[in-house]
RNA sequence: GGAGAGGUGGGUGAGUGGCUGAAACCAGCGGUUUGCUAAACCGCCGUAUGACGCAAGUUGUACCGAGGGUUCGAAUCCCUCUCUCUCCGCCA
């Protein structure tokens, strides 16, 4: 959500910011019906005021007067209707508009339409030497009978998976090892949040009105929640912090459900892109001044998990084109995965500034006025993907998998994953 | 799922048609008093948004869970929804 104040007063600045995104401007129309908007604002509240002081006197009139009154007041009330119902009618059409268009990108965010234009910050570790072709993770996992596509299929259909035996318990260590690093050592507090979520929290952190369709929705209307983003973000929902309650740091490990609606042919080989995966999370709830130091916390954060587990990977600041609808600067994490001999996207780290809080009306107290927080999210990291990398990036030859060190104590001291 | 009771400002909690944007108390902020702390006393103390003003501020309107309705006038009456609590049933 935007705010009103800032494009009437920076217009052009928002036009300009809005074409870095490849939009089309739209102070003009914003304004425009703000401008109605308030001019019947301005009508109908003098009309109420009037009635005010007419029904104020009532009791003072004597029958005929009152009468009189009456008529009065109730004309005047029609007037308002007319009034207020068209007033409705262009806030609406405002909210719309304000409510559809995604944060407008930082300055350091390169300016592309596409992943193209993105920028790799830095690089670490070496592309790792295989003596041997270096086989893709569903063939490791299959050929161990640890993942299993097949019966999946069966049971849930296209795009889920079975993981079995020491993969399963593989997916628990790495999720409980992220979890234990960024409590303890990084002083995230660590929640397990509803999985289902209503409207307002997928309004808020900007999943509705514009992506229900990426979404799955019960027959209760309820949302599946897509990435912990949503109920830990939504955690402020509705509510004045005091200053001092900030920073909040949350993490949270849940599935996450994605419809993968727009996503038909990709990666359909394999467990990269699933309906349903899970993922440890970061959420920060942050003072204003704060959040962009926080967002290079964050991203450290993150990457601090694929240092330990040793494997390569690239940070790239993400494009104007290719930048989610909430955020204004977007860090990507992409793993090197030998199976697919490229980096594929492990984590998202992801500034929103004020743009989520203002549709979740979450606010601090400061001295002379309360401010929206600024919300930050990211991966630390999609679980699944790490098991991909780990798969890929710790094979034998002869088909096991190396437990990686940090991991092993989670394997119940195992050092390595093997048929037999 | 059945039955009942409720949702009032940061908290507790008055308030059943006009004088209530809302008593009182607690918490909070500012001040007086005090050797310090405490206590006492005085003042301030909800949110959103419009207009005027360089500003401090002044002023309008809306908001007592949400949305409708009745009325000259609604926190108060009516309807719908929602949430919470209690009891019963069911259940991991």
């Amino acid at each position: 959500m935007h705010d009103l104040n800032f494009i009437r007063d920076n217009a052009s600045l928002f036009d300009d910011l809005l074409k870095k995104r490849f939009l089309d401007p739209q102070s003009k129309k914003i304004l425009d019906l703000d401008i109605k908007k308030r001019d019947l604002l301005t009508k109908s509240q003098e009309m109420r005021s009037e009635r005010k002081n007419l029904s104020s006197s009532f009791s003072k009139l004597d029958d005929n007067e009152k009468l009189k009154l009456q008529e009065k007041v109730q004309q005047i009330k029609l007037d308002i209707d007319t009034f207020e119902k068209e007033l409705s009618i262009i806030d609406s059409q405002l909210k719309d508009i304000l409510s559809s268009i995604p944060n407008l990108p930082h300055d350091d965010v390169p300016i592309g339409e596409d992943e193209g234009s993105n920028k790799i910050v830095k690089t670490i570790g070496e592309i790792p030497k295989f003596d041997f072709t270096p086989k893709p993770h569903y063939e490791l996992g299959e050929n161990l009978d640890m993942l299993d596509f097949e019966q999946a299929g069966k049971v849930s259909g296209t795009r889920f998976v079975y993981l079995k035996n020491q993969l399963a318990r593989l997916e628990r260590s790495i999720a409980n090892f992220m979890l234990d690093k960024h409590t303890t050592e990084f002083g995230y507090t660590e929640i397990i949040p509803p999985n289902m979520v209503r409207d307002a929290a997928a309004y808020g952190t900007g999943q509705l009105p514009k992506f229900s369709d990426d979404l799955f929705q019960t027959n209760t209307d309820h949302w599946l929640i897509p990435t912990a983003e949503v109920p830990l973000t939504n955690l402020v929902l509705e509510t004045i912090l005091q200053e001092d309650q900030l920073p909040q740091r949350l993490t949270a490990w849940t599935p996450c459900y994605r419809s993968e609606a727009g996503a038909a042919g990709r990666d359909t080989r394999g467990m990269i892109r699933q309906h349903q995966f899970s993922k440890v999370e970061l959420v920060s709830i942050t003072k204003e001044e704060d959040s962009e130091k926080e967002l290079e916390r964050m991203l450290n954060c993150a990457t601090s998990i694929l240092d330990d587990l040793k494997v390569s990977y690239q940070v790239v600041l993400l494009s104007s084109g290719d930048m989610g609808f909430s955020a204004e600067k977007t860090y990507d994490i992409e793993v090197w995965l030998p199976g697919e001999n490229k980096y594929r996207e492990i984590s998202s780290c992801s500034n929103c500034r004020s743009f989520q809080a203002r549709r979740m009306n979450a606010r601090y107290k400061t001295n002379d006025q309360n401010k929206f927080v600024h919300t930050l999210n990211g991966s630390g990291l999609a679980v699944g993907r790490t098991l991909i990398a780990i798969l890929e990036n710790y094979q034998n030859e002869d088909g096991s998998i190396t437990v990686p060190d940090v991991l092993i104590p989670y394997m119940g001291n195992k050092k390595k994953i093997s048929k037999f």
